[in-house]
DNA sequence: AGGCTGAATATTGGATCCAATCAACAGTCG
DNA sequence: CGACTGTTGATTGGATCCAATATTCAGCCT
């Protein structure tokens, strides 16, 4: 049953479980694709999941169900799911979505944020440069950015922007092992929440963009 | 057993069932969904579903997970789906989204269209002045969209594009109702491939963009 | 030896059954 | 009369069992 990720350590220590089994199986699953603990490729078998989550196969199912519909693994009738791969034209595609989308929702945000979504983003920045785990650092970036935005007004636009930066997590846990973490620009975030503070749209929105540019830049070639 | 709509008739007008049966509820219902035929807010019953389609309750299960994630629907934990609503915001984000990710597909693709991409799109805009069914038009103007985006190169990003357009569908019909079909901008379709075959890139998006501005400017007012 | 065929096995898809949860309603008590 | 509570019915969540499909591998034929 040796699927080389040790599920039942993740089932452990993923705190309460949800409501639902579905919930659980669903949420444990996302998590290690996205800090990259199961590898793209990776067979999903139903069987072992359920033994390492102790619970039948069908929650394990809507689970695999619900991930494939957000492409985070691929589907086979009949023969089963598989973790989604990861690519150059992949990450790119990202970074060009992430290019095209969250300038818009922090042109919108900037007018509307108050001084508390202000100092939650400081804060975030704060606590990237303490915590010490990779792991988490792709959450911790990902609610920065989506404090800045959260006062859009555009809940559709969000939920796609947050997507897009949940993706993108897959692709920082190279960027870090590679580069370091010195590379995560944290001056670029810095300056964006400046601008935000001093309700500069235009200047906001460049400083984004141009975060998003380098970061895309730096990451275009090393990759598989 | 009356849920104001005619599961067993969708099913039987379906065509040739898909290998399986989660499948085949999935793209009836979905098609149901998107065409209007059963209205937002409808709670979705997975026995009565079971009993239209004729299978058990678990493909109808699986195929509510997959539209859950697709924001068609609502699922809360022990009460059940319904259909997502639609509104004047998440249409107005629906506009934004577009606007932003289409022009950069459509200057992507542009340099590489081939004359049978160019040929298809002009075919599908004579299909739509054809087209007697508005329940039709919907794909028609979709496939037309997606055929001169068709040469990006970003796969992921004309997926997310697709997924709009598909959103799209459900407001288009309440235009199509209310205003007439010609209000569709056949011209401005025709604007744009001319565009493309001049491999005017800044011109065809400029022309795109209009499009989805007067569209957007349009349905602002007069929704539900 | 190599490739094809077919049986055996593993794995997923689907159905049925049971348990947990929620909603509605009747009854009771203040 | 109103609010609370316990009970019943409806509906979803989960488990187990069976069927369908794919994969593997042994054996045979060329």
């Amino acid at each position: 049953m040796e699927d080389g990720f040790d599920f039942v350590a993740l089932a452990a220590r993923m705190g309460e479980r949800p409501r639902t089994a579905s919930e659980f199986v669903y949420r444990a699953l996302r998590r290690a694709i996205l800090d990259g603990g199961i590898p793209p490729g990776t067979p999903l078998r139903q069987e072992a999941l359920a033994a390492a989550f102790d619970v039948s196969r069908m929650p394990v199912r809507e689970a695999l169900r619900q991930l494939e519909a957000e492409a985070l693994l691929e589907f086979t009738p009949h023969k089963g799911a598989v973790v989604a791969e990861i690519s150059a034209r992949d990450q790119a595609d990202t970074y060009l979505i992430r290019r095209a989308l969250e300038p818009v929702a922090f042109a919108q945000s900037i007018p509307n944020l108050t001084r508390e979504d202000l100092d939650r983003a400081e804060d975030l920045v704060a606590d990237m440069d303490r915590e010490p785990e990779h792991g988490r650092l792709g959450e911790l970036n990902r609610r920065f950015h989506m404090s800045l935005y959260a006062r859009a007004g555009s809940p559709k636009l969000l939920r796609l922007v947050e997507r897009q930066l949940v993706e993108h997590d897959r692709y920082l846990r190279f960027h870090l092992a590679k580069l370091g973490r010195d590379r995560m620009s944290q001056e670029d975030h810095r300056a964006m929440v400046r601008a935000a503070a001093e309700r500069d749209v235009p200047k906001g929105v460049e400083m984004l963009q141009r975060h998003i540019d380098t970061a895309s830049r730096e990451s275009a070639d090393f990759f598989p």
